[in-house]
DNA sequence: ATTCAATCTTAATACTGTCTTAATGCTAGT
DNA sequence: ACTAGCATTAAGACAGTATTAAGATTGAAT
């Protein structure tokens, strides 16, 4: 939930180039620098950022056809930072696609709120085409929006792990996961000493999802391997 | 390409209000025009624009002021114009939630790059609906446009931090928010360092919302992940 | 510039919920 | 009936939380 967001930096200018990432690390930002418009395409396409910075004054390419390249097949925000103060760049790089313009020299601060300004837009339209964030299953159902879950139409108060646990089962339903697979997935790592806490969780998670734990009708163990969710029809 | 895009410009200075004016006609956008923060206001409710280009320097309110109010209920692009071109203004403007900012004296053509730009973006998240300036929940009611808070009918006085912590929980009504994201929207930045003083906002938020701050009704703690209110029916 | 009031931040304390661990009881397969 | 693996319970350790108050900041008014 909470990854850096990345920001890639197309900048040839040495200087100015480490201005700017020792500003975004400050922020906590993850960034990456490409010094020419070549290598920063590739980048976009192998990494793709959140958000662009882009100096239009670049060696080997005009900064207009960065821009046009990129809008070929991404739609994240760019942001225009140049020496030149020019009218005619400007607009031509608004209307080639870009989202925002700063002139050089500029403060450090307002190219800060500017990212934000970007950033805040991508979340907003990233949920736009997100698929419906609630999963069901039979009389249980998960929003994983809300991070709550339900079983016969009621809340159920489950703990971070318990959660975890659960939406682990839930994204490969019908699948069986081992103890190692689900060790890996809840606590980022495996140590053969977990695997009884492991059964103390499973325990409490289906005392609170199941009609009757001691005959699971959504967890079930597959002895000496791991345990799965099972899938049933809507009701 | 049938109805004409509608742009509400928010300028006290006749002069500038008519070179925007003849600006956007000669471009076929419809325009209408307020000239102080209050009538702006209504004008947004009543007749919702596709874009808002404001002033920052109204005679009867702060521009970070009418941003804020406009954005407690509509995502509509706002861009600034400003005489000042200090940065300070810029800052707080853009994080108070303005996408764009052009200085005095300006490029009628860079203002009109601009609003393609904000234009271009509108359309694509149009499907959001505007929400109503007031939000309901239970006793408390929360009135964008006054930025004022009342519970069990009474106002109760918030900070500015205290307010906006409200705002961001009252906008995610029923999802457990966490602490990175409330610190994210709340402070523009995320130090683990400030996980406690979220702590002590919350204490002093419940104080004066809850009828009994030890069993919150509207604020409900997720330990080791965030917070949550509650969604109550009217009554 | 200086003062003052309001707000924000930081630190300290007591407290609570969650996690881990270990002990005990249970079940299925041989 | 024995054994290996699983379920369940409960206690203590730990991490996370509520609350208070004192110090630092900010912004407005003089």
């Amino acid at each position: 939930m909470s990854m850096n967001n990345r920001i890639l930096v197309i900048e040839d200018d040495k200087a100015i180039g480490n201005l700017i990432k020792m500003t975004l690390s400050t922020q906590g930002y993850e960034y990456d620098i490409a010094i020419d418009g070549k290598s920063a395409l590739q980048k976009v396409l192998s990494m793709p950022p959140d958000v662009i910075i882009l100096d239009l004054g670049l060696p080997d390419m005009d900064g207009i056809e960065v821009i046009n390249k990129i809008r070929g097949w991404s739609q994240t925000p760019i942001i225009i930072v140049s020496a030149r103060g020019e009218e005619h760049d400007k607009i031509h790089a608004l209307d080639a696609g870009a989202d925002d313009y700063v002139t050089k020299p500029f403060s450090v601060d307002e190219l800060l709120a500017r990212i934000r300004v970007a950033l805040r837009r991508v979340k907003k339209d990233s949920l736009l085409d997100m698929e419906l964030p609630i999963f069901t299953n039979g009389n249980l159902k998960i929003d994983y929006l809300a991070n709550t879950v339900f079983i016969r139409g009621e809340e159920v108060h489950l703990t971070p792990i318990e959660y975890k646990l659960l939406v682990v089962l839930a994204k490969h339903v019908g699948k069986v996961l081992t103890h190692n697979f689900l060790l890996k997935e809840v606590w980022q790592q495996v140590l053969p000493s977990d695997v009884p806490s492991l059964r103390v969780f499973m325990a409490t998670l289906r005392k609170k999802i199941e009609e009757n734990p001691a005959n699971p009708k959504y967890i079930q163990t597959h002895v000496r391997v791991g345990y799965r969710m099972l899938r049933y029809e809507e009701e």
